[in-house]
DNA sequence: AGCACGCCGACT
DNA sequence: GTCGGCGTGCTC
């Protein structure tokens, strides 16, 4: 006979059922994991929580859609919710989207929107002091200077008013101690004061002010739509999109203004304060902490209501996101190519859909897939084709290098020589534009033949000549000069060929031994703080002659540069990247617009052999549309039809033969997909190549829903090979709405 | 992503 | 004899 143990013990209680959520840990893991919620512990999804994970405590955020199955032995409760408000629904659905666009686990996309370390609690009160009134027992001369200090102001810093007074803070706790003054416990203070959207109203007029209103609509309607500002340096697409900023502001929602991070510079946060007459919150990688967390969390509070950031700003949790402007649309710096690979311009088309809010698109060079997407109707395309107020488009030649030979060992032909001669005479700036570090890209062996290579990946070694350094600058390997050839021992006949801009410098010196002259490059000595330096030395007209690689094509303006010569303008053109003429085009346009920006008459002239080229006829005619109908026709030519239009997938690796093999096995794993064609290293991006990826596959589709399910089998097929898979679904216009 | 465990080379 | 390189595996 059995005992029931409720015999023993009363009726049997239902074990109290175990609350579980999901919670996006930050680590690859493909879903949310599981947790147990403490008793009286209140969770919603989008919480931000701290739970343990292994060995360690995590931040995470509760997500919806977790693992149904796990063993319940496993679970562990939540450690703690912050104090902070929730990820919206939007920001949850922006993060899925996200991570199942770019076939990241989700809660890598979910540590881009929570990486700020202490931002998740509440920033604490300020102590602050109150006048309460009254006068002390004894009034001295330092106490009333106090108490005038003091004046009708509320509330003060216990230091701010000693030291508005100039008194020490004896004085004033002297005073405290009295009771003329309480501790009261204030707010912190807001990062940025509020913008004003009617502090400096827009004085736009003709073109700018139409394009102003086109966009004015979009905002006043406030729903999602796209819109491409199309206009050359100088149009003043700034102050069009200001507009768009200072309505949003009205409606009070907020901002977010992406800027390439070179482009994020103190004169745009000057531009934009004389508008707002405040300036934006800054949101970069190397702000310091406490700013981060300060933003981050007055971002997520809606304290702040215009963030200018660089593409990880786009993961900023904002509490009610209006409006987003990406600058210079077409900049490369957009593309996040590690852990989490997107291109933040395309992804900000997503947020705002998903948000639906506008979005405008800024661009004197846009790239093909804005170019395309405005044709078909998708964005709207604004174009400014002349400059704003007083400026001037300099009068661009080419300069035919066939019939303009330059003399001997030399790089700078008759024509830009008398040019550079002519302006340096009027006491105006020359930009001499060559985007090629060092001496000579290429070293050789006059006897032998010997040419100088990288040990470890084969190109060319640089010579740096100042540095006394032979470099490489895929891979950051360096030696010293040597003086004999390593190959035949031979001294002294090692010659170098092909300019670099410390060559390009020494050639100048030559001809011009008179003139101030600079090179700017990216290995100038003493980092960032020199080069600002550097450039405002320039700026205020301390040199004659400025010879730089690409790092002089952005941000500042040198207002007596009126001369930009272009040495080799077809450099760029060569190498095989699929976007090289999309890049050259863009990088010469935004060089030659270095000139003429404040009214001086200014000129380009642009070394080429290749005058027909669409690029050259592109630039000097100020006419891009036949350059950009010949690119879109190129890539639906390379992507599109070879393979069908279901799909076709580009493999590329370090080797052919890599590449070819993991092509085969992936012609055999999916048959249904029709195109699968290989590049080689020589053809690929150098960027696809480069890094500890093994091999990355470019994929290109109409259909991105297709070539995510067949990704999907391949990922599941070769887990091993899961961390070295790279997927760059950007280059098609099409797939991401 | 971190962080532990675990198995082979150059050193106090 | 150890210290330490980074390959592999695991985290609700």
């Amino acid at each position: 006979m059995s005992i029931d143990s409720s015999d023993l013990f009363g009726p049997i209680e239902p074990p109290p059922a175990v609350r579980t959520v999901s919670v996006l840990v930050p680590m690859p893991a493909p879903r949310p994991y599981s947790y147990s919620v403490p008793e009286g512990m209140a969770v919603e999804p989008g919480s931000v929580v701290q739970v343990p994970l292994g060995p360690r405590q995590v931040i995470g955020a509760v997500w919806e859609g977790g693992d149904e199955g796990v063993d319940p032995k496993k679970l562990r409760p939540i450690t703690k919710v912050f104090d902070c408000p929730p990820l919206s629904k939007e920001m949850r659905d922006f993060v899925d989207w996200v991570a199942g666009y770019t076939l990241s686990p989700p809660g890598l996309v979910a540590r881009m929107a929570l990486r700020v370390p202490n931002a998740f609690d509440p920033e604490p009160m300020v102590e602050g002091l109150r006048f309460v009134g009254g006068e002390p027992e004894r009034m001295t001369p330092a106490r009333a200077r106090v108490l005038d200090a003091a004046g009708d102001e509320l509330s003060w810093t216990r230091i701010g008013l000693a030291h508005a007074a100039g008194v020490s803070t004896s004085v004033v706790d002297g005073l405290i101690a009295q009771g003329i003054f309480e501790t009261i416990f204030l707010p912190p203070p807001p990062i940025v004061a509020k913008p004003d959207p009617d502090f400096a109203p827009s004085r736009l007029a003709g073109p700018q002010k139409e394009a102003a209103d086109e966009i004015l609509e979009e905002v006043r309607n406030g729903q999602f739509a796209v819109s491409l500002i199309d206009g050359v340096t100088g149009s003043g697409k700034t102050e069009v999109y200001f507009e768009a900023i200072a309505e949003t502001l009205k409606r009070g929602k907020q901002v977010l203004i992406l800027l390439p991070e070179i482009a994020l510079t103190a004169s745009f946060l000057e531009r934009f304060q004389d508008r707002f007459g405040a300036k934006p919150a800054e949101w970069h990688s190397d702000l310091a902490p406490k700013t981060r967390e300060k933003v981050w969390r007055q971002a997520v509070t809606g304290e702040v209501r215009v963030v200018a950031g660089a593409r990880s700003a786009l993961f900023l949790p904002f509490e009610d996101l209006g409006l987003i402007i990406v600058d210079e649309e077409h900049d490369p710096a957009y593309k996040q190519e590690d852990r989490v690979y997107y291109n933040a311009r395309d992804m900000a088309v997503v947020r705002a859909r998903i948000g639906d809010f506008p979005l405008v698109l800024v661009s004197a060079t846009p790239s093909v897939e804005s170019q395309v997407n405005g044709q078909s109707g998708r964005y709207t395309t604004i174009h400014l084709p002349t400059r704003f107020g007083d400026a001037a488009l300099p009068d661009l030649h080419l300069v035919d290098m066939r019939r303009h030979a330059p003399e001997r060992g030399g790089f700078l032909s008759p024509v830009l020589l008398r040019a550079i001669g002519k302006t340096v005479e009027k006491q105006q700036q020359a930009l001499l534009f060559l985007n090629r570090r060092g001496y000579a890209p290429l070293t050789l062996c006059r006897v032998c033949g010997h040419r100088f290579q990288c040990p470890q990946c084969s190109s060319w070694l640089v010579e740096h000549r100042f540095k006394r350094q032979l470099q490489c600058h895929q891979c950051g390997y360096h030696q010293h000069t040597p003086e004999a050839c390593p190959e035949c021992g031979t001294f002294d006949h090692l010659v170098a060929c092909g300019p670099g801009v410390e060559r390009i410098a020494e050639e100048v010196e030559r001809h011009f031994p008179e003139a101030r002259t600079i090179v700017l490059s990216s290995d100038i000595m003493g980092g960032v703080k020199r080069l600002r330096l550097e450039l405002d030395a320039i700026a205020k007209g301390e040199a004659d002659i400025v010879i730089g690689t690409q790092l002089v094509a952005k941000g500042h303006n040198f207002p007596l540069m009126t001369l930009v010569g272009i040495i080799d303008a077809d450099l760029g053109l060569a190498n095989g990247d699929p976007r090289a003429a999309e890049r050259t085009f863009q990088l010469l346009s935004q060089v030659t617009g270095r000139a003429g920006r404040t009214g001086l008459k200014s000129h380009g002239l642009l070394q080429t052999y290749q005058p027909q080229h669409p690029v050259m006829q592109a630039i000097v005619s100020g006419d891009a549309g036949a350059f950009y109908e010949r690119e879109i026709a190129e890539r639906e030519r390379a992507i599109l039809p070879p393979f069908g239009r279901l799909a076709s997938i580009i493999v590329s690796a370090e080797t052919r033969q890599d590449a070819e093999g993991h092509a085969r096995g992936m012609r055999n794993a999916a048959p249904q997909v029709t195109g699968i064609s290989v590049l080689g290293p020589a053809e690929a991006p150098l960027a696809l190549v480069r890094g500890r990826h093994r091999f990355r596959l470019l994929v290109h589709g109409r259909r991105n829903s297709d070539m995510q399910a067949y990704l999907r089998t391949m990922l599941a097929q070769s887990p091993k090979e899961r961390g070295s898979i790279h997927v760059q679904l950007d280059i098609d216009p099409q797939s991401f709405l």
